[in-house]
DNA sequence: TGGTTGACGTTAA
DNA sequence: GTTAACGCCAACC
């Protein structure tokens, strides 16, 4: 287990640290990741959702890891309820350090953490799926 | 234009 | 129950 270290197999062929500070965070919301941040304004307090969840919600072309990178350039402090992503199974995949804060939020505003996992049968929440 | 990265998801061991 | 590896696909340099 390497909880620092994101390295995916499939292109692990620089197994240096790939801990880019640019990404899209530099430059904030320049593609639609913007509809993401919106969103996940949406989502109500005390309510988690996944990162495949958005992605389906929005059609993200490139599936749950689009919805992370765009949450990964999420603008702090502009209201985006960040902390209520989650990946699947409502585990916390960001780094240690972040994901406990991420925890520390949600356990404010009433969610309750089953070990490392929120409970995500009990605050999972679904977007409203437009028709169809 | 091409190559690499990556707040993920799923399946396998 | 856990951890490890692979695959997809879009954005960034």
């Amino acid at each position: 287990m390497m909880p620092y270290v994101y390295g995916d197999s499939g292109s692990a062929k620089n197994p240096r640290q790939r801990r880019r500070k640019s990404d899209a965070a530099a430059h904030g919301a320049k593609s639609g990741w913007e509809r993401v941040y919106k969103l996940v304004k949406k989502i109500p307090r005390g309510r988690v959702v996944t990162y495949g969840e958005i992605a389906r919600a929005l059609k993200l072309p490139g599936g749950a890891r689009t919805a992370g990178r765009a949450m990964a350039g999420c603008p702090a402090g502009q209201g985006v309820p960040w902390h209520r992503v989650l990946g699947a199974g409502g585990r916390l995949l960001i780094r240690q350090q972040v994901a406990a804060l991420q925890r520390r939020l949600l356990e404010s505003e009433g969610v309750s953490f089953h070990g490392r996992r929120v409970d995500f049968a009990k605050h999972g929440w679904k977007f409203p799926r437009g028709p169809r």
